[in-house]
DNA sequence: AAGTGGTCTAGACCACTTA
DNA sequence: AAGTGGTCTAGACCACTTA
């Protein structure tokens, strides 16, 4: 004989009074929102080996099958990093996470590399109306952040980069900044960049870039306009970088 | 008493006996190649609708459960479309498909729109070297189709497209081409597009394709060089496409 | 009302890692 | 040997669509 009928209809009630409910929301969804919301607050900081399926699920009092429903989505965003046999941790921003989710420049011929930081430069201004309505802050002090990168011991890449002051209080204090900034944001601001959408255009060189990057005046460049979002969508840097695209190309796969 | 200790085992053992076997392949991934088989060679064209999955898990001799993860796999990729309460289809390259998994440029302030063609011709000819690499043939000819395609009644994109001759046998009699010639591919040569990867680069508009786009003589273009693959990864159509993007950009989202 | 995919449970066992 | 995530089953019920 099965028991109790509708353990699980029990449980959906008891979760959806407490939340807000709009039609329906499936426990596994419910649970992935809590495990994300500690993950946000920090009681399970970057790096963090969570507790086993079997401990999370009698927490949160669901079976094994539906907790993994919830660790699954988290993974699929790559907001949890899962390993079999090792245990399932909070994502972290090392340099492989950089090179493949964030980093889509790649060389014609040696496909994926890692870009050297040649010069960076970090300054503290106003922030144009634009730049703030982007980073969705009503202070008015941004920094801006300039680097060279090269590839191949070439300079293709400068890059814009702007933040908000109130959110990365000091930040001229840690120059120079490493090369990969993402886990600098992660480690010493407490700030995840999660996700990422980028608008691709093709534009002319300025004498100035030119000088920088070692080409003609009116070379064409692949400017690359990036917003970067934290684990709750908060937009966290709005960065500009404009590329050589002699030899090396940016990658994107449809699918 | 719970009954049979090892039912999955001894499948599992029964389906490795069968297959090509390098250490272990999950049930779930066995049954997603089969019915990726079937799609490939046929037996289920685009459009159609499967069998539930309870009628599938009895022919696999395998559980709901499994099933599902096998056709999640196969959701996941895009290659079956799965309605609640309706079924499971076969995917097809509907105007929306095309539009959002392999049309990236949109405009800076309307977002994604369709573009229109204005110009398409279909020429047959040798192709070079590089092109019959990209395309993995070892016959000659190739079809070159030329397109030129606007957004907002403006000429922003000239399309360079090159596939196999023996592939798409009399494409010269089917002109015009429909606007989505993904959809020609699958309706009237049996030649699913499944996925395809894209090299960006900035290049400058020569005297020809400024004459077209409306710009002058070395403005920079957006060069979009797109390799299709069909279902079993066979590459199927190399593209060259030149965007003009002034109020328009190529939209890449990292997650 | 019947059929479809979607969720959830409880429990067994496997593959893999670490000690 | 013990612990972790990964697979698989059998079965119940829910949300949604169509007739």
């Amino acid at each position: 004989m099965p028991d109790g009928p509708d353990v699980k209809a029990l449980a959906q009630r008891a979760k959806a009074a407490a939340g807000v409910e709009l039609g329906f929301t499936p426990l596994y969804l419910q649970v992935r929102q809590k495990m994300l919301d500690k993950i946000i607050a920090g009681t399970w900081p970057p790096g963090t080996a969570l507790p086993s399926e079997q401990q999370l699920a009698l927490q949160m009092g669901v079976s094994q099958g539906t907790l993994r429903k919830a660790l699954d989505a988290l993974a699929a965003d790559r907001v949890i990093v899962r390993h079999q046999g090792r245990g399932t941790f909070v994502a972290e921003h090392d340099q492989r996470r950089t090179l493949f989710q964030f980093f889509k420049i790649a060389s014609d011929e040696d496909g994926r590399l890692s870009p050297e930081t040649l010069f960076c430069q970090v300054v503290e201004r106003n922030g144009s109306a634009e730049e703030r309505a982007k980073l969705a802050i009503s202070g008015r002090k941004v920094w801006h952040i300039h680097r060279h990168r090269a590839l191949k011991g070439r300079v293709v890449l400068v890059e814009d980069i702007v933040v908000d002051h109130a959110r990365f209080p000091l930040l001229d204090t840690k120059v120079p900044l490493p090369n990969n900034i993402y886990e600098l944001y992660e480690r010493q601001f407490g700030v995840t960049v999660a996700k990422a959408g980028e608008r691709l255009k093709a534009v002319s060189a300025d004498d100035q870039q030119a000088a920088l990057l070692g080409c003609e005046e009116g070379s064409p460049l692949l400017l690359i306009e990036r917003t970067a979002q934290a684990l709750d969508g908060t937009p966290i840097e709005f960065r500009l970088t404009r590329c050589l695209t002699e030899g090396f190309h940016y990658s994107s796969d449809l699918k």
